[in-house]
DNA sequence: GCCGTTTTCGGCCCGACTGTTTTCAGTCG
């Protein structure tokens, strides 16, 4: 079984939490959470950085003796303070901190008092009530407890806790819309990994400006969707929505808008690292601003708190402390990818196969979005199960395309496929045809269990076929439902410029597939990148901007996108030689 | 346990809300 990024962060949580209950350092125990977050949230494999002998205490936050736990949980799958922990406190006590109200503090007490060493034996406390004996502990304490414990049992029933981009946006649309009708609101924004344009998101993050005394909190506790008020104060207030996700708002002072914009869109990492250089400068930043001893000296707008630790703006998507701050000093950043420079759409699908449309409906919608080109890439017949086309229907496809671009010029239709990869690393259709394209996006679709090596190699081998241009959605996975599987991404990157093809972005929000940190190593090794909406419906051509966020938090300018270009810088870029 | 332009010791973010108190500890983000 490999160890995934996500078993070394939850056994340095699970440590944290043990260490906490029994009243460690709390400065040891920040570490461990520290290293869980930075390792949890890594997009690269840490067990594959373990055996490549990667130094890890090169990440931010691991050090030397931390870079060797994690060695020894890539080896063993296992820790053995964790099991010196557990057999000191009772391990259930650390699932007891996801209890929300519930602190090492309190754990401890109710385990030392009481006796309390699972879920069972606080549920039975608190419906008995006899947590209200001990000092500190109320009959409310008790409540919540009860409430909170239903709460868990019915996310584990849900199985998920960060949700996907695209979802926190059909929440957060009408609430904010709601929010902006709301009398004496002057600014608002969504900030946090919503902001920050992250593929999921665990959290709503939102920041208003508002006249005094204007019953903003009143309002927001109101929403129709609200399912449980969790804290209702003058400048924040937290919900929990129906549909599970908790919802923050703060209301902070006009002159701090800027400073807490910063501050809640995070990311915690980007945070601490300006702050660390506001501290050398004898400056202090805040959720309020920037401060020089007492005095405020920025803080209205993010410009005027980035200015003040003498760097340019930063854009939200950049903010996780990946090397953004320092290309900011050395006056590297990179000028990001906007919607506006897409000029048309890689992958899409017809009825002829599994899409819902046909083709003049396509070929509509994309003119609505104001695209010069559209490639028509249907499945080939190896894809049973989408109706795949075979020669025969492919070159009926051919001829249509071809008509329908004579009688009009308003937009190039490219003739093209998503053509399948062959578990042998073949194409699923042979040359002569492949020939009459001006594309082919290839993708895998079946054997998704084969190891690294037959997987990259698979890849590599379709790649040799010099009709391939552009490999679709890399790594297969689907958010929160299916891993990606197993290749290796540095040498399909290599290969695909070695050959001169191309990765594909596919911004289908439950894809999002290559990742951000995949999306920036292309562009450090100058391979270009096609973001890509897969539609198979009319609508689907909308996802472009889920692309756009993944391709900007990976670094991505116009110039690193295929599809930036016209049609004719296109058509001369991926010929291949 | 990490980190370093005050570098091998001594710092490590801090403000808001809640519940149980009667001035504050615990929790959260």
């Amino acid at each position: 079984m490999p160890v995934h990024n996500s078993d070394v962060a939850d056994i340095f949580n699970e440590i944290a939490d043990l260490l906490d209950i029994q009243g460690g350092n709390p400065f040891r125990i920040r570490a461990y959470r520290n290293a869980a977050r930075t390792v949890g949230g890594l997009s690269a494999n840490i067990a594959e950085m373990v055996h490549e002998g990667k130094d890890l205490s090169a990440i931010q936050g691991i050090g030397k003796d931390l870079s060797a736990k994690i060695v020894e949980i890539v080896r063993t799958g296992t820790l053995p303070l964790l099991a010196d922990l557990e057999a000191s406190v009772p391990a259930e006590l650390s699932v007891m901190m996801k209890v929300q109200g519930l602190g090492p503090k309190k754990i401890k007490k109710m385990y030392e008092e009481l006796d309390i060493q699972s879920l069972e034996d606080l549920k039975n406390a608190a419906e008995g009530g006899t947590i209200r004996s001990l000092p500190g502990f109320g009959e409310k304490t008790e409540q919540s407890i009860i409430e909170e414990l239903k709460r868990i049992q019915g996310q584990k029933k849900a199985g998920k806790e960060r949700i996907k981009l695209a979802e926190a946006e059909r929440i957060a649309g009408p609430l904010l819309e709601y929010l902006k009708g709301v009398k004496g609101i002057k600014d608002i924004a969504a900030a946090g990994s919503f902001r920050r344009r992250k593929e999921t998101v665990g959290d709503l993050d939102i920041l208003c400006t508002c006249k005094k005394n204007a019953g903003v909190m009143e309002r927001f506790v109101e929403y129709e969707d609200v399912a449980k008020v969790l804290a209702k104060g003058k400048t924040k207030s937290s919900v929990a929505l129906r549909r599970g996700l908790q919802v923050d708002l703060r209301v902070v002072p006009q002159a701090s808008f800027g400073a807490a914009l910063v501050y809640f869109t995070g990311s915690k990492e980007h945070n601490i690292a300006i702050r660390k250089i506001a501290v050398r400068r004898n400056l202090k930043i805040n959720e309020y601003g920037v401060f020089k001893g007492e005095k405020r000296i920025a803080g209205s707008s993010e410009k005027s708190v980035y200015a003040r630790v003498d760097l340019p703006y930063i854009e939200p998507e950049l903010r996780e402390n990946r090397g953004e701050i320092e290309a900011a000093q050395d006056g590297g950043l990179p000028d990001l990818v906007a919607i506006d420079h897409i000029k048309g759409d890689l992958h899409a699908h017809t009825k002829a196969t599994d899409g819902h449309h046909s083709l003049e409906e396509m070929v509509r919608a994309a003119l609505e979005r104001g695209y010069e080109y559209l490639a028509i890439t249907d499945h080939s017949r190896h894809v049973t199960v989408a109706h795949g086309l075979d020669e025969k229907r492919l070159s009926r496809q051919i001829d249509e395309i071809e008509k329908y671009n004579q009688k009009q010029d308003d937009i190039e239709i490219l003739k093209s496929i998503e053509l399948d990869i062959l578990e042998d690393g073949s194409l699923d259709l042979p040359d002569d045809i492949l020939g009459r394209l001006d594309l082919v996006i290839c993708s895998i679709h079946s054997k998704f269990n084969l190891s690294r090596e037959e997987q990259t190699g698979r890849v590599i081998r379709a790649m040799d076929n010099p009709h391939f241009n552009i490999f679709c959605h890399p790594t297969g996975r689907l958010i929160n439902e299916r891993r990606p599987y197993e290749i290796d991404m540095e040498k399909i990157v290599r290969a695909a410029r070695e050959r001169g093809c191309f990765l594909e972005l596919n911004a289908h929000p439950d894809r999002l597939d290559i990742n951000d940190f995949h999306c920036k190593m292309a562009r450090e090794m100058r391979v270009k990148i096609a973001v890509s909406t897969d539609a198979h419906r009319l609508d689907d051509f909308d996802f472009m901007k889920y692309g756009i966020g993944q391709a900007r938090r990976g670094w991505l300018g116009p110039a690193d996108v295929l599809n930036t270009r016209s049609w004719k810088s296109l058509k001369k870029l991926i010929r291949r030689k």
